[in-house]
DNA sequence: CGCCTGTTTGAGAGTGTTCAAAACAAGTGG
DNA sequence: CCACTTGTTTTGAACACTCTCAAACAGGCG
């Protein structure tokens, strides 16, 4: 697995938090870093053990998910790819991150991990960013979660989607209905919502009736009506 | 305001971000820094505001708010004595900062504090440690809004304040029952809680009811039965 | 075809909110 | 010292929303 190719190869480099390293001086990351495939359902990291590692997520999507004492779970964020995964200086892992597809990570021994940041300020820098930016995302979560009503939560939810979607080479023609698929199970779109399966159903059901967006099967959506949909996501 | 004495007086100094420079070049933080008294109730900063101050937080409590569009609010974070206080790198500020009590700040210019995070490797590492904690914070927070009742939510918001109560110097004996003040209304718990102040009131009554707490008056709170309080705080 | 998994739909129950009013606390000025 | 104001907390009753439990439905695969 190790090789000197392994960040030559990489397809999310410039986009990871090691773009800054790989500029100056490559081989502090190639020697140390290893690709790791993980298949869908299975779980890299579970929350209470050590926090043994650090990664770059290269391709696929994971989740981080936080459980009560009794079972219930709540989905706290998503990885995708060029996404950094792992708590450096953590003694055990808070969280337990599952991936929601196929996916493959590069993976990095954390004490080597924390070695290259002390000596790559530039990757430091980086890495506080994205928390900081991660921070902004949980904290306007909260707000959704706490504040808006299951309509608003799955409004909201579709228009971030719809985005990503977009960004990802979708065809964003500003009045043509945009279809896609949604990479999440009513299930875990639950999980996310702090809803139940039934809530989100039922939601997507009455969009559906009230022409905002149509669901041709599957997992597909088609967002009919964007400014209708945007409108009932008034948190966002 | 400005002086080189203002970090030797300083008295959360070794508790902040600032405590690795100070043991090298304290000049690079007394020369740029200076205090700044708040009112309670004052806002510091108002979220959509181009995002222009960092600071340590020297004495107080401020709120950290997410409003939704229609005026619907909730807390996403607080912030204590020697907590880091603002959002380096971020063009404008995400969230409102609101004074809870009177407070003190040593306010930097952002882009001065910047660059000593340039300058100061160790600074900048204790403030990306400080993030990650703080996104666990707000990620834990997330599972309670989303996935715990009321009961849960308000004897979980007591466990917590009873320990930062007894780490803030109030007695520990382990079996008499703790006294102290709430540093927050009902209303202000509400807002931490996604509740609203009704519900806020109607479970402290419960808990007074079932003899798990007392309330003698005013803000004070007594923890008659802290297994029992925790017992009810499964989330945690 | 039957089975399995995930989604939709329905009815009823429970929890928290909303609206309204009363009780309480604290400060001000007569 | 008391009436009066202002703001917070408590309590009550009715309502709305989401969950729970249950069943029907759809699609994929052996």
């Amino acid at each position: 697995m190790l090789g000197t190719t392994i960040c030559s190869d990489c397809t999310v480099r410039d986009a990871t938090i090691c773009g800054s390293v790989m500029n100056n001086e490559p081989s502090a990351l190639e020697n140390i870093g290893h690709k790791k495939s993980i298949n869908r359902g299975e779980t890299v990291i579970w929350a209470g053990d050590e926090s043994i590692i650090c990664a770059n997520l290269l391709s696929g999507v994971l989740k981080l998910v936080a459980y009560t004492a009794d079972g219930r779970e709540q989905i706290v964020g998503l990885l995708y790819p060029a996404d950094f995964v792992g708590q450096p200086y953590a003694g055990r892992a808070d969280f337990t991150i599952t991936a929601l597809t196929n996916a493959e990570l590069c993976v990095f021994p954390r004490s080597a991990f924390e070695r290259v940041l002390t000596d790559h300020a530039g990757m430091e820098r980086l890495l506080l960013q994205r928390t900081l930016a991660a921070l902004n995302t949980s904290r306007r979560q909260m707000l959704t979660l706490a504040r808006t009503s299951a309509a608003e939560k799955v409004a909201g939810f579709l228009v971030d989607m719809t985005s990503r979607a977009a960004s990802s080479g979708c065809r964003a023609t500003d009045d043509a209905p945009v279809t896609f698929d949604l990479p999440l199970s009513r299930g875990q779109i639950a999980d996310i919502l702090g809803l139940t399966i039934e809530t989100v159903s039922r939601q997507m059901t009455h969009l559906k009736a009230a022409g905002i967006i149509r669901l041709p099967g599957g997992r597909a959506i088609t967002i009919a009506d964007s400014d209708g949909l945007e409108s009932r996501a008034v948190a966002a």
